[in-house]
DNA sequence: CTCCGCATTATTGTATACAATTATACGGAG
DNA sequence: CTCCGTATAATTGTATACAATAATGCGGAG
């Protein structure tokens, strides 16, 4: 369905730099590693034991990235991700999922609204049962349609990766507590504008969508997990 | 006056690493590789005098900017980018630099508005006179104020990697016709809501901004430049 | 002639070796 | 005791060597 393989790129968790680039972006957004640590090359290919080039070659995707920042033959040290980062990427991320409805509504097929349809109602279903897995699952979906349906490859890279960035967090706090129920509300009410063409009325509800799947998450409890906050 | 070092990362033009991911890059943006080209290690390496691994590393940034496609253990494809990707990132930071311009509006300190309107008031003058660099130059660093003034590390550095994007685009078109004037106006706009402390003007009017920067870019031959189109 | 299978080649993945740069420690001058 | 310079060590940058995987081509069976 996906125009290229599949999910994001260099999601290939089976190589040695794959597995590395995972490993470290873990242990970053999880807090194991501290803002301004400097991370070593041979260290950090001894604890996973492989050698320094799988590490290095992680470490430039790490750094376009974000999470650190590489001053040359100096040493690799840790950006670390704050609650303010986390609040921003929604912000952002509220703007383009709305341009994303948007663009949708003017390019989605029938095959993608009929998915779209198929997703909402079956997440209803899971609600209602408290089948938190497949909820969480079909909410992952629901939002891969979209960004397929907006026919915009830039557009689509940029909220996935978006999507990814927030992903950890989304998952302690959605499910749990009856936010599914009103996230799926949310997410019919996104499939209505389309479905009626409407691509302002399907802009402003994503757009309020993502701002309230953020409240929702301050509300449950964000800081515990990101105590690394400055502000 | 930027938070780190300088400007976006990675500007490591004197490392091999860096050369040769600038090299590619370049070569991709204006159009030298071909859609769905295979990029090996070794020929680049050969070309740019340089082993494999420098380019290889270039190659995992690459793939993360989306410019490539690695294929395990086959190979690196380029993605190009074609005139709608152009129109599409656009669009997107039209909303990101409005939304930068709100925060802006609330958390530029005076030094950093004190530097904003020495900028418009420069640019209006080397307009006058025709100063095509200084334009430019004053242009960016608009912008760069804005980016830093709106106090959000990933918002940031999410516009200065749009920007870097269609950078080489932009020096084409702004410059040589009376673009240069509109635009520094429109900067003015900008300006004055900021003053004004009216975030939500500012945000319209940075929105505003970037879009005519698109149409006057289209009016004046982006499609000869990028003939890579699709649509 | 076509198709399958195996050997060969090419290409990428990883590890190691060497070079260049930077940090550290030690010793002497003042 | 402090400061400076130099020698040493630690770390990154690059190149090369080796391993694993995928592409290619050839030859024979049918």
């Amino acid at each position: 369905m996906g125009k290229y393989n599949a999910k994001n790129e260099s999601s290939d968790k089976f190589s040695l730099r794959g597995r590395v680039f995972h490993k470290i972006r873990d242990d970053i957004l999880s807090g194991k590693y501290k803002d301004n640590e400097e991370l070593k090359e041979v260290a950090i290919g001894e604890e996973l034991g492989v050698s320094r080039t799988p590490v290095r070659e992680a470490f430039r995707q790490l750094e376009l990235e974000g999470l650190i920042h590489i001053i040359p033959n100096k040493g690799a040290y840790v950006t670390g991700i704050t609650v303010k980062d986390v609040k921003d990427i929604y912000m952002m991320r509220s703007l383009l999922e709305g341009l994303c409805a948007k663009w949708a509504t003017e390019n989605i097929t029938p095959e993608q609204l009929e998915e779209m349809e198929e997703n909402v109602y079956l997440a209803e279903f899971h609600a209602a049962k408290g089948h938190t897995p497949q909820i969480a699952e079909l909410d992952n979906r629901f939002h891969e349609i979209m960004y397929e349906a907006c026919n915009s490859k830039m557009l689509e890279k940029q909220l996935r990766d978006f999507h990814d960035y927030v992903l950890r967090v989304r998952k302690k706090t959605l499910s749990e507590n009856k936010r599914s129920t009103e996230s799926n509300k949310e997410h019919k009410f996104i499939l209505e504008a389309i479905k009626s063409g409407d691509p302002l009325k399907a802009e402003a509800e994503a757009n309020k969508h993502i701002i309230s799947a953020y409240e929702n998450m301050v509300k449950n409890g964000l800081h515990e997990a990101y105590a690394t906050d400055e502000d």
